[in-house]
DNA sequence: AGTATCCATGGGAACGTGCCCAAAATTCGG
DNA sequence: CCGAATTTTGGGCACGTTCCCATGGATACT
């Protein structure tokens, strides 16, 4: 099935291949019978402009690289249908790649996705350093980047997308102990993710205000999975601290620590409340539902395509770092 | 920042542009000593092919679209890693479109993954028959389908990667009854799914084979997710049917389900068993863990991806249909 | 030494499209 | 009714790459 060109149809028609391009473009310069002819010509024979041409003309391959930390959780879903609703109207292909939350292969999609030559990419890390060198790279290459939710340690000039992870986890530390914790313990993430600093200071901060902050409280898990959040869930139990609350990096790992806890016979939130971070459904389809800080991230998704395109559109234009407003929302497993 | 072409390099080497691309490509019609010479020189100004460039070549745009239900389960994203398992490395972009369980949605974005030009289609359907004239008709022009999981309810000339619903669904329904139980619901999914006709088929053959087959125990669902899930339990409480166990068609809607029923203070499994059908982590995240039929959803994905590479490298070549085995695996939902 | 063979390289067309420039066809003003 | 202005069309180049064909030079054989 051989495709159709401006070639055929210009056969076809006995018209210059100009002609006929001056009618599929809509150009004012021509004549209005010879633009229907065309185009009814062209829906006859099914004709389909060939994006690769397009392409090596316009020296942009209409395509946004994505990268992404994980994809089994509904969070990176969301971003996605945040990031396709401004970019597929306009054209432009959506390539993901999962990085595993792994450095080496955060890596290597990067590479990868600029040999694809994407236009921009937009990018979630998996570690706030370990790929610095690569992302100022590909910009001084000419790719632009976007950062969105974990944005790199140490400042690059770059578009980013975030909530104030400080400010609402110290909110939802608020919120526990203004039902009644005292000993509100902390499963922290890796302190290679930035926003995992971010939450755990947000979290210390307010028990440092209320003069009951004891590192003890404090497990460092060294992933993100439900099975980190499991784990570090057992080690609370064992190391026989007092705690009567949980306030975790991300669902993930608070789901993961709470499934621990109720096989233990632990009542939630009777014996003890959990609370997390996110913003997905993950947390309405556990039981009990899991009180968490609310990101918003379709809209983040949607931030994070705009600022691309404005760098794509506009190589000078500046910098941009948007921070979106994230909603607490209290459920069953923080409330009796 | 301009990118590196073939010519750049043919000026700054004083060498023909056609010399250059041999070096590129392996050619054997070059000198050992000019061929480092460029390469030397493509490492150094920082070389990189233009696909655009290649796609136009060659006709091809080396990118395939994938069009899922939805995302927002690991359901979709197992299958997608597995898709790229196979197609990254030979250098394939992966274009993901979500249908949000919409038929009309599908349409277009199986439209629209026609204008990029993919290579190849591979879907996962939203409705057995809705899409069927597009189907055809994108083959028809030229673009190789391959449908998985979810395939067409009439035969379709294109390549199937599918588990036999069916068969699993009646071993589910045997353990249940093995463990005892003998008023067996079943959410049905909604049947404009091939899948959860062949599964509630499975489910009445067993059932009606122990002469224990009572249609008050079909809740057919309109969705597949968690709500219709909880909906779908609801109906059953409030039907004021006896049942000791549900079988549903998927994960999300068990999931949905058990969160209903762990609200009524329902016991799970000491009152009611559930079990279900998928092979994500979801059904391992939740408490009590979840019973389910396994599929090998990366393996699934692999094989649909080795399939439209079949039909992408030779159009000719004759349709298959891969039935892959899936495994029960019995958790804390179904054992005491 | 002359010719045939082989190797390394250069020239240029092609993929499909848009756009610049020129040419043809039409309209307009006097 | 003729030249000028305007509209409509055609020709051809460019984007970056590969590959066929041709060319030049070196080597081998008679």
């Amino acid at each position: 099935m051989k495709r159709v060109t401006i070639k055929d149809l210009s056969k076809y028609l006995l018209l210059s291949t100009s002609t006929i391009s001056r009618a599929l473009v809509n150009d004012k310069n021509i004549h209005p019978d010879t633009k229907k002819k065309v185009l009814d010509a062209a829906e006859k024979l099914g004709y389909k402009p060939n994006t690769a041409a397009l392409n090596l003309k316009y020296g942009q391959s209409k395509s946004i690289g994505v990268v992404v930390p994980e994809m089994t959780t509904p969070f990176s879903s969301m971003l996605l249908s945040g990031i396709q609703n401004i970019l597929y109207p306009l054209g432009y292909r959506v390539i993901i790649t999962p990085s595993d939350e792994t450095p080496s292969i955060e890596r290597k999609n990067l590479l990868h996705l600029e040999e694809f030559n994407v236009d921009g990419i937009i990018i979630n890390l998996c570690h706030e350093s370990y790929n610095d060198d690569v992302y100022q790279q590909i910009m001084d290459r000419g790719t632009p980047l976007v950062f969105f939710d974990r944005i790199p340690g140490k400042s690059i000039d770059a578009s980013k997308v975030m909530v104030n992870d400080n400010i609402k986890a110290a909110l939802m530390v608020e919120h526990l102990i203004s039902t009644g914790r005292k000993r509100i313990a902390h499963i922290m993430g890796p302190s290679t993710i930035r926003n995992a600093n971010e939450r755990a200071a947000g979290y210390q901060r307010i028990l440092d205000k209320h003069g009951i902050f004891d590192p003890d409280l404090v497990i460092k898990s060294e992933g993100t999975t439900f099975e980190h959040g499991r784990i570090a869930a057992q080690q609370l139990l064992n190391n026989k601290i007092k705690f009567d609350s949980i306030f975790a990096f991300t669902d993930t790992l608070a789901i993961g620590a709470m499934n621990y806890l109720l096989e233990q016979r632990i009542k939630i939130p009777e014996q003890i409340a959990v609370a997390s971070f996110s913003g997905t459904e993950l947390a309405t389809i556990v039981h009990p539902k899991l009180t968490s800080v609310e990101q918003p991230l379709v809209q983040m998704g949607e931030v994070a395509a705009r600022l691309i395109l404005e760098k794509i559109n506009d190589s000078t234009a500046a910098s941009k770092t948007v921070i979106l407003d994230a909603e607490l929302v209290y459920r069953a497993s923080t409330q009796l």
